[in-house]
DNA sequence: TGTACATCAGTGAACGCGCGTTCACTGATGTAC
DNA sequence: TGTACATCAGTGAACGCGCGTTCACTGATGTAC
């Protein structure tokens, strides 16, 4: 569907597409309906015929973030094969791998302050992503003896964590600050020596 | 030194103070220097007096900031007494306590995006937060056998980026999103089960 | 196949607004004599 | 102690700008007959 002269065709994901690109260089305040438009190769008016407005257009690309982010996580887990560790393990590479890959989306998702109470199709999407994490956390820690199990949520919230940390502060962030380490790397031991602490990996390996 | 009629006396400071809580309430970028100004009482042109501009000013909470953190962190490190291990859970503490205490200063040092290149003053005060934590992780490492011991900077920087994953995911953040857990519990425990894995913390304990 | 018409996605100009910053100024303060 | 004066922290008005949004409009498209 490209675009003609007067009719665009597409202009709506045209538009977010745009967002998503200028949240990515200059954050989700730093943005504005009017470049968004230009870069869509249109009227700054032209937004109002598909979005209610600034808002709406950033909650639509955080919207499809949390979409893509699930399937993501959803297949890099992928029911848990070969081993509920290993497929675990492939779930945090994902997580990385999509703030890497999708920076706009993920400033939305994460960094944006939109409210969920004010996007209910946004809460559930975000919910979905959350599920999807915690599912493969509950499946994993039915390796722990239950007494010493921590609540899925909680394991989850963890990684969860330190995933994010990872992402903000050595992925992306601050100009002119220097990751220690690859920030890959950084959480794949993160994430090993945590899952060691859980007796998940054994001490020997 | 109370503001008396026409020369404030103590107006720099006010000024920071003021910058603060708007950024604590609005984020960096939601903060105004016409804001800042009215409330400490001011005209908007008296900010230049003081500063040489908006970024100026975020950039003095940002510094003021890490110089309160660096000292909040040395001071719950304490030199690693009574031992290195209490010394650097109450690090881990003093972190978030720090995120909720002054929620302004933390924004302004981690998520207004300033450039540390144009701040040397601030890149400095940074380094020493930094420094602070990493040489904490090194004392306690020194407990960890030398060959599975990770670098202390790896060692840190995973431990500051799970405190950073629970202050922003959980302490502070989207609105509407529900934390599963308070958030000291949520790092305490994360940085438990950590340690752990490093064979810092007994399994049976 | 051709024409009339409804639909709708875009335009372009304009709006009110609040922003960061500047400028010439003025009122208060502190010091030299 | 009293006065003249330099210093400087504040004022108030104004600037140019770009923002998000609105409005009446128009050009393109698709459909009924």
């Amino acid at each position: 569907m490209p675009k003609r002269g007067y009719h665009h065709g597409n202009l709506k994901q045209a538009l977010v597409d745009a967002a998503l690109q200028l949240i990515e260089q200059k954050g989700p305040s730093g943005f504005t309906v009017a470049e968004a438009a230009k870069s869509a190769g249109v009227t700054p008016a032209a937004v109002y015929r598909h979005f209610e407005g600034r808002e709406a257009l950033i909650a639509e690309c955080a919207l499809q973030g949390h979409r893509i982010f699930g399937d993501l996580m959803e297949h890099a887990y992928a029911g848990g094969h070969p081993s509920a560790l290993a497929a675990f393990e492939a779930t945090g590479r994902a997580y990385l791998a999509f703030a890497r890959k999708f920076p706009g989306h993920y400033v939305a998702m994460f960094e944006s302050g939109l409210s969920l109470q004010a996007n209910p199709d946004l809460a559930l999407a975000a919910q979905r992503s959350r599920e999807v994490l915690e599912t493969a956390a509950a499946k994993l820690s039915e390796h722990i003896p239950e007494d010493k199990r921590p609540p899925a949520s909680m394991f989850s919230a963890h990684i969860w964590a330190m995933s994010h940390g990872v992402v903000e502060l050595f992925a992306r962030g601050t100009p002119g600050a220097k990751a220690p380490f690859p920030p890959e790397d950084l959480l794949e031991t993160g994430i090993g020596i945590y899952l060691r602490g859980l007796g998940l990996i054994k001490p020997d390996s």
